[in-house]
DNA sequence: CATTGTGAACGGATTCACAGCC
DNA sequence: GGCTGTGAATCCGTTCACAATG
């Protein structure tokens, strides 16, 4: 029962896993092998049955798995089984977009807040979202005991943001600014710096012109 | 002098140590230690030598790194020596937070065409950029020789995009559409999936609780 | 007998340790 | 003396191959 703790690689594929399985069950197809989950995903068959296998046998042998319930299971494991309260901190274009983007195709996370210094982006028109002002952050953390954050804020504030949501309780940190953050031991930082992702991409967009030149 | 190819580890790094570069050239830094750069980064220095090792080598022995010189063979080594074009595909609300972020935030890159089927998101109050009608895509990427493209469309339709960009020699795709994406060999597809990225968030807030309620 | 679950082999990336050089 | 550059050792994730089983 005690499986090692999986890697990072691994977490990052479920919610890939669970996606397909969605579109699965709308289809209503109720039994699928790992093979066919490879194919639909990408990655091989074998890596799926071991990502599976860090938390458990989901599958019977000689069929597949069962997908409403390899669904239940993934939903657990990832942690959405029960819905989510998330703040969004920095209510400019990108968090506001990322805000809309959220309440209208993940149902497994509620935004419970978006947070901004500027008093014009204080009020909204996204239905049933309530704006802040800086100054509410510890408030409403503690209220509603929110667990995970999304920073857009401007790379020159990130870090005293992140000191104040460190102390009210986040874990959890999807960062958009474009700066490293310090954080202790046990709070999750991911970074999603979208300059650094469109750099590397031009990366390999000229590294094929020069392959192209070679052959 | 033929290096072995750099892995996407090693990729995704260099925009970070230009980033820092950036930063330490505007503070007048003239020469830095890889020990440095790793406090900055996070990396360990070992680590940075290494990665800068895959493409020559750039540094003093018994110095450090000069910051002018090491940020523009960085430039070079990642394509943005000369200003790379690119194009964003579906112009809603992240498509047009996209853009304004790059316009404002990435000197590098040069937005030349946003396309949208939505005769609504036609116009535009971001200046300088010219938004086109899904049915240009074609004639714009061959008339300006874009490699580059950010995607952002339903995910029912990003294939049936994808294929255009890819007839008409795109390169280099940033996916934000929740699905996988079909292409040839030589196409590069670096996937970008926002739910993805807070699903997995939300397992490690939870993870933390778990160690919580142990220890 | 098809497909899962998993120990063993493999390969790629990181870390170590130190030689090379200013 | 201090810091880079790099072969060797290690670590970790993926792939292979097959035993287990409905």
């Amino acid at each position: 029962m005690s499986r090692k703790k999986a890697p990072k690689s691994v977490v990052k594929r479920l919610p890939v896993y669970l996606r397909i399985l969605d579109n699965l069950i709308r289809r209503d197809v109720e039994i699928i092998s790992s093979r066919v989950l490879s194919d639909e995903t990408g990655f091989t068959a074998e890596q799926i049955r071991k990502d599976l296998a860090y938390f458990g046998a989901f599958g019977t042998r000689g069929t597949g798995y069962n997908t409403s319930y390899l669904r239940e299971k993934l939903l657990r494991i990832i942690g959405l089984d029960k819905q989510t309260k998330i703040i969004v901190i920095g209510f400019g274009h990108l968090g506001k977009a990322l805000t809309r983007y959220n309440m209208n195709k993940n149902p497994y996370v509620k935004i419970v807040g978006a947070f901004d210094n500027d008093p014009n982006e204080l009020h909204t028109d996204i239905e049933g979202l309530q704006v802040y002002s800086m100054d509410k952050l510890s408030e409403v953390i503690q209220k509603e005991d929110v667990k995970v954050a999304i920073l857009t804020v401007p790379a020159e504030v990130a870090q005293q943001v992140v000191d104040i949501l460190v102390e009210n309780g986040i874990t959890a940190i999807l960062n958009f600014a474009p700066t490293k953050l310090h954080t202790p031991e046990g709070v999750y930082v991911h970074n999603a710096d979208l300059t650094i992702e469109l750099q590397s991409l031009i990366y390999y967009s000229q590294e094929d012109e020069g392959r192209a030149l070679k052959e």
